[in-house]
This record gives structure tokens, C-alpha cells and sequence, in this order.
DNA sequence: CTGATAGTTAGCGACATGGTTAACCATTCG
DNA sequence: CGAATGGTTAACCATGTCGCTAACTATCAG
């Protein structure tokens, strides 16, 4: 087995939640989950001002689910994905539980309209 | 492909995220993970009293997360799996992702330490 | 140097969260 | 009935979140 959570990252996963729990910050992981990304071109698609977005990527940062490169005067986001993965990790036993409960349940629902 | 989030329960992925954020209601849905509880036993292994872990239950419940039949005068709790596979089903397209990019770094670290 | 551009920090207000204790239903038991 | 049990609700306090505008820092272009 994999270890996905690395010395450096402790395995903060209420931080990583908790980001993950607002809309925008949701937003963002899906728009650098297509490639990097600077602040501003981040924050053009939303409707919240730049201030507001700043803080949304500090939030993702601390919760290591990206992180930022400083070139120039400009910032680069990027995902990382190891904090994901670590939501993956944690979700696994009960992934175990409803392949073997529920999916029976969606059989019987697809069978009995 | 099945859709997992079913008509009563409208898909409020923030309300999920934000009730997992914290460790005490994620050591509830493990607990939960194991077989239906009632609230005082739920209550029992935590050092906060229980007017907290009512809340808590209450959190869960609100996030679909948790279901509740009141018998008498205790109430039973018992996990609903279908919240905890919308966060699954969120996670999937990342999944695709690092399962193309991060496992060939995986296998970079493994042969390289 | 000057001005424009990229972005963060500061300060504020409104509201949510999480914990406490005390009080309050509701149900079971003798 | 009266008392114990299971659990929630109320009131309060401290702290955190999220948005805004205004101000600031830093870099690039001319």
C-alpha cells in the first residue's frame, strides 16, 4: 500500500473538508483540475471580488489541495492532488460498504420502476 | 450510469463536505460504519458533553449523512451511504486524474528513493 | 521616474460554529 | 402518581467565516 499524505503534508483532513465545503473553492479545484491557473484568471469566471478569490486560494493552499508558484508579479495555482486523494483514502472502507449493500438496493430500484 | 443522489435529497455537496470537516462527526459516521447506535452510545467514547453531540447528530442528519427513528424515548441513528457516495462521485474525475499523472510518480519515488 | 497591472492585507459587519450549563420534554419503571 | 432515563432546546460566549471597500506592495512597461 501507498502512503499519500507526506511528511510534509500532515494529515489535516478536517482542513481539506473544509475547504472543499464552499462552492467556490469547488470551482476552483475543478477549473486547475484542467491546468494551472494565475489568480486573476481564476477569479475572472466569479462574480465575487478579487479579495474575496485571494482568500478562497489561501484557504485551498493551507489545506494543501493546491499550491502557488510566485513568477514575477504574477501567481501560479496549481492542484494538488494528494489531498484529494487522501479524501479518496478515507473514503474507501465505506466504498467497501455500499458495493456490497447499496448497489444491491440500485438493482432492485432499476428492476422494480 | 446510476444517479446516486435520489429526489428527496437535493445535492448539497457543501453541506457534506462541511459536516465531514470535523473529526468528531467523521468518528460518528465511522462509528455509524459498524451498525446503527443510539445517541448515548454514540455519545459515550467522546469527552464533550452531550448537548454537543446532539448538534452533531443533528449536523449529520441536516447533511443527509445520518438517518433518525425516534423508538420510544431513544433515538437510533443509522449511516445513509448515498451523501457519502455523492462525495465519491464527486471525487471521480480527479480520481482519473492522479490514477494517469500521480502513480507514474509513485513508481518514480519507488524505484528512486 | 511614472503609470498600469497583479495580487495581498487591513478593517469592518453579518452571520455561522462549537462548546458550555441549565432547563425542558418524553418515555419508561416501580 | 413520582422518579429516573434519554435526549433535545435555550441561552450564552468565544471564535471563525465570508463578503465588501480601501489601501497597500510588488513588478513590468515606457
Amino acid at each position: 500500500m501507498v502512503n499519500h499524505s507526506l511528511p510534509g503534508a500532515p494529515r489535516d483532513l478536517s482542513g481539506v473538508f473544509a475547504a472543499l465545503a464552499h462552492p467556490t473553492r469547488r470551482a476552483i479545484v475543478a477549473a486547475l483540475a484542467r491546468g494551472e491557473a494565475t489568480a486573476g484568471e481564476l477569479a475572472a469566471p466569479f462574480e465575487v471580488s478579487l479579495p474575496a478569490i485571494s482568500r478562497h486560494l489561501k484557504a485551498l493552499e493551507k489545506a494543501a489541495l493546491v499550491t502557488r508558484e510566485v513568477r514575477g508579479r504574477t501567481h501560479v495555482l496549481r492542484l494538488d492532488l494528494r489531498s484529494l486523494r487522501e479524501v479518496d483514502d478515507w473514503l474507501e472502507p465505506y466504498r467497501q460498504a455500499w458495493e456490497t449493500r447499496l448497489d444491491r438496493l440500485d438493482t432492485y430500484l432499476e428492476e422494480n420502476p
